[in-house]
DNA sequence: CATGAATGAGAATTCATTCAT
DNA sequence: TATGAATGAATTCTCATTCAT
């Protein structure tokens, strides 16, 4: 598991798990809006209804709701990732799994996902937020490792550069973050379907 | 023009605009590596040897450097695509030029393609950067007028979602800037060339 | 009515409104002793025993405190010179009363209206402080009519010009708060009843 | 001679007196008009057509600038006091002619004494600008003493107190320059005649 | 004489956080 | 659990002043 946070440290009070959840969802969503720094504790109590005080009942700081957040994100990630990368699948057909399980996450956490795209980065280099680092590793070493299958096998061309287009997945599939919101025109899996058509068989027509 | 900023308000004074220059470039740096909010005006100031108060001689604020390195962007970016749409070109060859152009683009203004990135969703609300907003409602309508012309005179697939398509392809092209740096290993160009192949012929191999 | 201000926009907090009295009357004194603008707030919150930031909490800034200062004093005023108008009296009664209430009212918001005195002139053009232009003109209304009133009626002298005679009453009074301590020799009406003496009989002896 | 400032220690270049005439005009005018404090010397110099640190040329401070206008003024109304004091007239005429000589300094100075009024309550307290407070025992000295000298000779009524009547006509005297303006309507002359007749024969008609 | 570019010492303000109630 | 009131550190910005050219 890449994040260590998730076996959390008795923050505040353990009660009312739903509570916490709720508070969380509203400060992934104000987080997602107006990015982290941006966010002020007072702006995402206003929007729970309590005063910025009362939050720290809940959560020790505003940095820990932003660690909870993303380690929430990643670990639900990471459990359906596994299991396509445990299926025995054939390249192309564990691309198309690991896409479509990306879009379900975005529909699941688009918010988590959004500041995960803005902030991860810089993140990346706060002792807190290692797990990140982590799983990125892991993401490239997954994607990279199947793309080069898929060469290997003569699934892929090979006339590509494979990191490019690793580079090229990834980001095309997370950043649909950006714009997409849950409950709208397409379902996940028709966003998946259109997607992996584009990549994979390119947008020109053929006869 | 969607930037309305580049009649700039006699600032501090006009000054040597080389100096500007170094001092924004500095400043677009600082702003793409750790957010505009993270970043405080000093840590801007000491990366260029100065202290804070002084830049306040070449700018009469910290937004206004932010205003002036999107502006100075978007206004370059716009002259470059006006003279692609401009000169007549069939869809697929349209399209091709203005990834090409992108990624010259992200070539030059790197850090203000990579604050844009990051900061442009939220800060179109503000009055001062509506700019942002006017300039995204262009950049659709060009990209998508020339898929549609595309799906209409046979070059692009039919099948395909056209707004999803733009979307897929907008984002594909600047979010590379997040990792792109000049001077790396691939020049601009090949990078277009490589993305174009991706995006126009697919990543599965055909005989 | 002059001050609009006196509907406040629910500031900080509405919260416990006999604190906000008491800092607003420590902000007054400070005010008026050194001038607003040489008053640092820092100043204002060492004399009410907190830290600078402390007292963003009851306000949102240094320039609302004055706000509410110069208002909450003007809405006083003029409910007190609005019952001496609303009287009925003659113009030589009306002027006494209106004389004396505005000793009254030096000696209840002495700080209060010796910033009005300082910093009036060159607030009324901020569009903050709007009201305190309104005031004026309502004031001077106030007191020019009960004057015209007095020459047609042959209470006061023909051969005076009406508009230097409204400004040396209005001076005369109100310049009266930079000396007046509350509490000292002479009590409000001790005050104003030398002063009418003075404007209305004038300081030469006769027999 | 109450201010010592008058000889001045070599400042800058002892230089073009008229230039520094002209740029104190200025500076006296725009501190009148938004208060010490308030005034940038940025905005003198702006006003004088230079940039900022050109000031430092002909002045060594902001402070001293305000030091010179306040003392000119001082110099130049104790002349004219002195001239008057020193002319052997009964209290009457002495008041007269006092207050006369006060409008004309008013027209002559009307920036300084605005400023003079405005702040010289607590510059007086700065080491700097002790002249001002002798300057301000001198003046009760010689107005408290024609009043009283007044009163014992029967030219003024004996039943008022004699210091509030001396700051009435004090007040009611420098209060004039916060509206006055040179070459308005009244001369100064004339403004001293109605002046004089209200505070002598007060404002009721008598037959 | 004047400019351009800085300095450096505050100033107001923001905000995460604490804590007694 | 939540509130109200504060803390204190950091942040942006201001401005008088300096000084080499």
């Amino acid at each position: 598991m890449p994040n260590s946070n998730s076996d959390r440290k008795k923050t505040a009070v353990s009660a009312a798990p739903e509570r916490r959840e709720e508070l969380l969802a509203t400060a992934a969503e104000v987080f997602a809006a107006q990015g982290y720094r941006a966010t002020t504790v007072r702006r995402i109590a206003d929007e729970a209804g309590m005063l910025a005080g009362s939050l720290y009942y809940h959560f020790d700081s505003k940095e820990s709701m932003l660690d909870e957040i993303l380690s929430g994100f990643l670990n639900d990630l990471w459990a359906r990732y596994d299991a396509v990368l445990a299926a025995g699948l054939g390249p192309r057909e564990t691309i198309e799994a690991l896409v479509t399980e990306s879009f379900r996450e975005i529909d699941r956490h688009h918010a988590a996902v959004a500041i995960y795209q803005k902030e991860s980065k810089h993140l990346q280099t706060q002792p807190r937020f290692t797990y990140l680092a982590d799983s990125q590793v892991k993401f490239e070493k997954a994607w990279l490792g199947t793309l080069e299958r898929g060469v290997a096998e003569g699934a892929f061309r090979a006339d590509l550069d494979v990191r490019l287009t690793y580079r090229f997945l990834r980001d095309t599939v997370w950043v649909a973050a950006s714009w997409y919101r849950p409950g709208g025109q397409h379902s996940p899996e028709e966003i998946a379907r259109q997607y992996l058509s584009m990549v994979l068989e390119g947008i020109t027509l053929r006869e």
